[in-house]
DNA sequence: ACCTGAACACCGTTCAAGT
DNA sequence: ACCTGAACACCGTTCAAGT
């Protein structure tokens, strides 16, 4: 059977979940899909393109909840937000660097916007704030992934029963968000 | 004359500088100090390393200020740290994935809890602030910079008029990030 | 102690040619 | 339209051997 884009999509999440971005070659993935590595070059115009494919899907279909509360809300997205870069090994990583190609990136940070808006927020504080508010999440979640990858291969020890739960430090850094702007509301 | 740590790090920075971090590779830094590839690896492990010790150069010996108003001193501490940043190409990038190694990464961190805490915020939420705010200076940093490579390459438009400066977003999400901040200290 | 020479096991990408 | 075969121009890393 020819393959489409969607399939080889399918066969990069395949091996992105199971070996990491790192083991994620064009030469691995062709090979995995039963064609040669030059094949793919009909689906994709370059290996970056196909990494930002990954990227929108992963990010695709956010839900926009419009609960007229806007800390709820944007509690909502930006927990959805972060489990769909969970979802995948790597995630944060992959749609980081997604992330510098088509600088918006559309999905989450318009969403963001529209919802500090209708909190109140002035339309640039509200711009800053969800560019703020997207780094601290890829930034936070990229580090915890990159954690247990090297947790996994033995190049970091176990977490003792001391040190802090990485979800409760993400949690913190939310709420202290979330708080400088419902200042900047009023 | 035999090279040392300090010299291949030298030509380490100027490769980056001159040509940023996709092409500094362990072949073209030996052959711009004079020497084969190998060579390379008597002075360091592997390239992981030598990234990691120039990632530790680059935020080395940053001011640590004791003017006692906590809210200046973290906002020249954040200062410092992103000029050291932007001083060298892709440097965010650099600082960012050395940054996953050794987790604190000490430097900005340590002094940015100690400076939390001195203004009256108790240790867990210091360090969650200290991690976002972290996460923010190297994300924003890091794009601010993929932008300007991409711009010279070509393959992004020069800012128009209309769009918002990067330098006055900046300060804006940081200014929201100090007031979350004191809505915690009270 | 510091580096060469040469190899090993890979990469991404291109492109004529096949079907 | 979709892919092969084969090449091009690279990578990081290792390691016996040289000086």
């Amino acid at each position: 059977m020819r393959l489409t884009r969607d399939r080889v999509l399918d066969g990069a999440f395949a091996i992105l979940d199971e070996y990491g971005l790192g083991d994620l070659t064009m030469r691995r993935l062709a090979a995995s899909l039963g064609i040669r590595a030059g094949g793919l070059y009909w689906h994709f115009a370059d290996k970056q393109t196909l990494l930002a494919a990954m990227a929108d899907r992963v990010v695709a279909d956010l839900r926009s909840p419009e609960n007229g509360d806007w800390r709820t809300d944007l509690q909502g997205l930006v927990g959805d937000f972060r489990g769909r870069l969970l979802a995948h090994s790597d995630g944060a990583e992959l749609v980081a660097a997604g992330y510098a190609l088509h600088p918006g990136a559309g999905e989450p940070l318009d969403t963001m916007i529209k919802i500090l808006e209708s909190g109140g927020m002035e339309a640039e504080s509200a711009r800053a704030a969800g560019t703020a508010l997207i780094h601290y999440v890829l930034g936070h979640t990229a580090e915890v992934q990159a954690h247990g990858r090297l947790r996994a291969a033995g190049a970091l020890p176990e977490p003792e029963d001391g040190d802090p739960d990485p979800e409760a430090t993400f949690e913190l850094g939310l709420a202290l968000f979330l708080d400088g702007a419902a200042h900047r509301i009023g």
